[in-house]
DNA sequence: GGGCGTCTGGGCGCTAGCGCACATATGGCG
DNA sequence: CGCCATATGTGCGCTAGCGCCCAGACGCCC
């Protein structure tokens, strides 16, 4: 029984845009609810969709041959899934899945396109957003490199319940063990330690944010650069 | 003596550009010997030029507050060094330094933009160009996460290589322990293991490649997947 | 030709995380 | 009620890379 922090279920994309654009916009978009693990995307194939989250949210991974996966950003109400084709190529670099279920937007990829090409505001967003992401991404790559597991898992679980928009949600060891490269057994061991220290409580893959600003304490600093970049450069009124 | 593979130092991103709009392009830019450890952008400080590398390459690289840096791409004739502009913000993600000296061409900001809204080629040139930059990106950060660090060094040198348009280029251990996100030992251990094969050579800080076939066996698989990205999408005739 | 700064090599103890194998708990389902 | 797939906990030996320190080696400059 996840307590919900959010009002009503919108996309921070969408709704950053002036008013008749995003009611056109909008009109163009299709409901659809969102299931756990459910794949939205892979490399190779083509996009048929762009998805903005309302209430659900999504894990971008990249996949090496050898099978490891890494997990490079997390998508939201705070953002879309499907920015390759701002820069006009419809396949998409990173795989897509549901990690959080729910409510979210969508819009065929050829409509996306001529509505971007149309619009200013949301060319000047969507830019906006892609630095954003391009800087985050660069972030993850150093954080990955240098911050220990139990700071990386403690700044992931944050980022998740911000989008998640609730203090509890679903992952097993094993997924997170993916997402953050390393071991199930890894993270057995992180996520007991911070459960030990009462900053969360886990259950058969259901996991609860008991202390925020504990967990905050604990994670890497990277939480807030990646924070105040968006903030700066998306939230902005210029 | 470097020994020169390159006939003309031109920049591919420019010279893929169509006949007259390249003219134009070029006339607008200003020629420049770039010198070894020259820093051209630093996060924070607006971009005042961009950059195309013709015999220069540079190297981009993140800092972590505890002053821990990663290098994140090089960028040598075959990019450029300034791609925040393309998302309308002056404002570089990542520090660049010159790594391999000499020459480039470069150009203001505000007539890099006027040029860029005005062109079609140039945008949709440059679109593919961060496409590809995003896609070596994730690669990269998963790189750093599994792979050794001999086969990322092996790696690390074909791309310099590349971009020294020679097999023989400045670096000491000391600056690639920074840019692989290492301890200088770490280097040392990998570099003499890959001498001692006969892979290359060094001597304070001058390097030379002796044999690329071996060291591409040596190197990981992401250097395959970088090129081969690259080439789908910007070697391509569409 | 003496001195110093830069570059490379090596040793030593330590830790995070790996790979593997196994043990337990728990919830759902027949 | 019993079974089983799923989820979590543990143990053990191992390795890559860390942090620290010092030693040699080379080149350049005075």
């Amino acid at each position: 029984m996840p307590t919900t922090n959010s009002s009503t279920a919108v996309n921070r994309l969408i709704a950053a845009l002036p008013g008749p654009e995003r009611q056109r916009f909008m009109a163009g978009c299709e409901p659809i609810t969102l299931t756990f693990g459910e794949m939205l995307a892979e490399p190779g194939t083509p996009l048929a969709h762009v998805y903005f989250p309302t209430e659900s949210f999504l894990s971008l991974t990249t996949m090496m041959n050898k099978g490891s996966r890494l997990g490079v950003m997390l998508v939201g109400d705070e953002g879309m899934m499907g920015f390759s084709l701002l820069l006009g190529v419809d396949l998409p670099l990173l795989h897509a899945s549901v990690l959080g279920p729910g409510q979210a937007l969508r819009m065929e990829t050829a409509p996306f396109c001529r509505e971007l090409k149309r619009s200013a505001a949301w060319q000047h967003l969507l830019k906006r957003y892609l630095y954003v992401m391009l800087g985050q991404l660069a972030q993850a790559a150093a954080c990955n490199r240098f911050h220990l597991l139990e700071a990386r898992l403690a700044r992931w679980l944050l980022l998740a319940q911000d989008r998640a928009h609730s203090d509890c949600f679903h992952v097993t060891h094993e997924l997170l063990a993916q997402i953050l490269g390393v071991r199930r057994v890894g993270i057995t061991k992180a996520a007991s330690m911070l459960q030990r220290r009462k900053l969360i409580r886990y259950h058969r893959g259901d996991i609860r944010i008991l202390d925020r600003g504990g967990l905050e304490a604990s994670a890497c600093s990277c939480l807030r650069l990646d924070q105040s970049l968006y903030a700066q450069f998306l939230e902005s009124t210029r």
